[in-house]
DNA sequence: TTGGCCTTGGG
DNA sequence: CCAAGGCCA
C-alpha cells in the first residue's frame, strides 16, 4: 500500500457525509475514497420496517454521493470477502469504517479488521456513532455506570467536539467497481402491503434530518419538558430513525441542543439527557453484551414469562386488539407510521410484560419488526427497562396503568381517535389506514367491534404483582 | 461502611 | 403514602 492506492469507505449506521471522522479520514489519506455498502447477515436479517427504511437511506446517500461525483457501490455477501473482494478489484490499500458497538456488529467487526490486517491493509475504526467511547466513562472504582444519573453526571460537562462540515470533495477512482442495483436487493419485500402507507411518516436522508433538528431545537425544544409527554402532539425531537441509521450525529445533536440551552430554553436540558440516554444504551450492550438477548439481571430467568409468540393475548398485543385503547392505539400507531411515541412505548410495554405476564424478548421483537427506528442498544435496554430485569430498571411494582395515562397525556382522546376506527361514527383518515397497512390474514376490519379489555387494567395489576411477589429470588 | 438516591407511577 | 434492591460516592 503506497501513497495514493485507493481507500474503502465502509458504510454501515453511518449514511452521512457531514461529520463523519471516517469518511474524514478517508480523504485525508489521500487516495480516491470509493464508499461501499455491504448487505451481509446482519443487514439481510433485519426485520422488515427498519431494513426498507435502510433502502431509503441507501438511497438518498447514492444520490448524493453522486451529486459530488462520487457513488455509494453496493455488494451483497459476508463482509470479510466482500471488502478483500473490493480490494483485489481496485487495489485499495485501506478500509475505513465507524465503530459499532452492539454485540453482533463488534463481533463482525473484529473478524474483519483481523483478516483485513493480515492481509497488510490499513484496517481501521473511526469514531462518529456516539460522543463518549464506552471504555472512557468510569466510576470512581473503575467499572462501568450500571444507573443512569450519575453516568450523566459523568459526561454532562464533557467536551464534545464540534460536527465537522461535509467535505466538498470526495476523490473518485479512475474506474468504480462494480455495484448491485439497490432494487434488486428488494429491501421493501416484507413490507410489501404497508411501505406506501409507512413512507410519508419518513425523514429521510442527513438534509432532512438537519432541518428537522433545526425546526426542533430553534421552535419546539423550549416546550419540550411538557409536550414530549403527549403523544398526540409532535413535540418530540423524532430524530430517532436518523441518528439509528447515522443519518445525523449525535454530536450535531449535542451542539444543537447545547446553544438552545445557552438560549435559556427549558427543555433543552431535558432533551441532552435524552441524547445521553441513547449513549448509555450503546455503553450497556457493549460492557454487558447479554443485555440484548438475556435478561440483565440474572435472577429474572426464575420470573414465570409467557414465552409463546402464538399465545393470543401476544397475537392481539401485537394486532392492536387488546381492548386497552392506550395500548392499540400505540401498536397501531407503529404499524402504520414506523415509530410510536415514547410514552407509549412506556405503556405498551408495561402491558405486554405485565398485565399479559409476557416475555419483553416478544416485545423487543415485534419492535424490531415494526420500527423504522429501530436500534440495538436502545431497543434492547429499554424493554429491559420496562420489564425490571434491565439495569436501572423501573421497579416491577410500578405498573402502567393506561386509562390513568390517557386522563394524564391524552385527555381529549386525541391519540386515540387518531388510531383507533373501530366504534367510531367519524372514525379518522389515520385509523382506517391501519387496516390497509395490516396484512390481509390478520382478518381485521374498521367495522369489527372493539374488543373488550383481554385483560382488565384491575386484574392484570393484580396478576402481576402477585407474580412478582411469589417470584423466587 | 453507610446513607442518599434512583426517567417517565399508582391509588 | 406506597414499593426495593442495589448502585455510587
Amino acid at each position: 500500500m503506497g501513497e495514493g492506492t485507493a481507500t474503502l469507505l465502509w458504510m454501515r449506521r453511518d449514511l452521512r457525509l457531514s461529520d463523519h471522522p471516517a469518511l474524514g479520514a478517508a480523504i485525508a489519506r489521500g487516495g480516491p475514497v470509493i464508499p461501499v455498502f455491504i448487505l451481509d447477515d446482519l443487514a439481510e436479517t433485519l426485520g422488515a420496517a427498519p431494513k426498507w427504511r435502510l433502502g431509503l437511506s441507501l438511497e438518498d446517500l447514492a444520490r448524493r454521493l453522486e451529486a459530488m461525483g462520487s457513488r455509494l457501490i453496493l455488494r451483497r455477501g459476508d463482509a470479510t470477502q466482500t471488502l478483500r473482494a473490493l480490494v483485489a478489484e481496485t487495489g485499495a490499500g485501506a478500509v475505513y469504517w465507524s465503530r459499532a458497538y452492539d454485540p453482533d456488529s463488534v463481533a463482525r467487526d473484529k473478524a474483519v479488521k483481523a483478516a483485513l490486517k493480515q492481509d497488510g491493509l490499513d484496517a481501521r475504526s473511526h469514531e462518529g456513532h456516539l460522543m463518549f467511547e464506552p471504555w472512557t466513562v468510569e466510576t470512581g472504582t473503575g467499572g462501568f455506570y450500571r444507573v443512569y444519573t450519575p453516568f450523566w453526571r459523568a459526561v454532562k460537562e464533557r467536551g464534545v467536539p464540534e460536527p465537522e462540515p461535509a467535505p466538498s470533495h470526495i476523490p473518485a477512482p479512475k474506474d468504480w467497481p462494480l455495484s448491485d442495483a439497490l432494487e434488486d436487493w428488494r429491501l421493501a419485500a416484507a413490507m410489501d402491503r404497508g411501505a406506501a402507507i409507512c413512507r410519508p411518516y419518513q425523514r429521510v436522508g442527513e438534509d432532512a434530518a438537519q432541518g428537522r433538528l433545526g425546526w426542533f431545537t430553534g421552535h419546539a425544544i423550549g416546550a419540550y419538558d411538557t409536550a414530549r409527554d403527549l403523544p398526540a402532539e409532535d413535540g418530540t425531537s423524532g430524530l430517532s430513525e436518523n441518528l439509528a441509521l447515522g443519518e445525523i450525529s449525535p454530536r450535531r445533536c449535542w451542539h444543537a441542543g447545547m446553544r438552545a440551552l445557552h438560549e435559556g430554553k427549558p427543555g433543552a436540558e431535558t432533551w441532552l439527557k435524552e441524547l445521553v440516554w441513547r449513549e448509555f444504551a450503546y455503553h450497556l450492550a457493549w460492557h454487558t453484551p447479554r443485555i440484548v438477548n438475556r435478561n440483565w439481571r440474572e435472577d429474572w430467568d426464575a420470573f414465570p414469562w409467557n414465552e409463546d409468540e402464538d399465545h393470543p393475548h401476544v397475537i392481539a398485543w401485537k394486532q392492536g386488539r387488546t381492548g386497552i385503547p392506550f395500548v392499540d392505539a400505540a401498536m397501531r400507531e407503529m404499524y402504520v407510521t414506523g415509530r410510536m411515541h415514547n410514552r407509549a412505548r412506556m405503556i405498551v410495554a408495561s402491558y405486554l410484560t405485565k398485565h399479559l405476564l409476557s416475555h419483553w424478548r416478544i416485545g423487543q421483537k415485534w419492535f424490531e419488526e415494526c420500527l423504522t427506528d429501530w436500534d440495538p442498544a436502545s431497543n434492547a435496554m429499554g424493554w429491559q427497562w420496562s420489564a425490571g430485569s434491565g439495569p436501572d430498571a423501573t421497579p416491577y411494582f410500578r405498573v402502567f396503568n393506561p386509562e390513568t395515562q390517557v386522563q394524564k397525556f391524552d385527555p381529549k382522546s386525541r391519540y386515540l381517535d387518531r388510531w383507533i376506527a373501530e366504534g367510531r361514527r367519524n372514525p379518522t383518515d389515520t385509523a382506517l389506514s391501519y387496516f390497509d397497512a395490516i396484512p390481509r390474514k390478520w382478518g381485521l376490519s374498521a367495522d369489527d367491534i372493539y374488543p373488550e379489555p383481554i385483560v382488565s387494567v384491575k386484574d392484570g395489576r393484580a396478576k402481576a404483582l402477585a407474580a412478582y411477589e411469589r417470584r423466587g429470588f
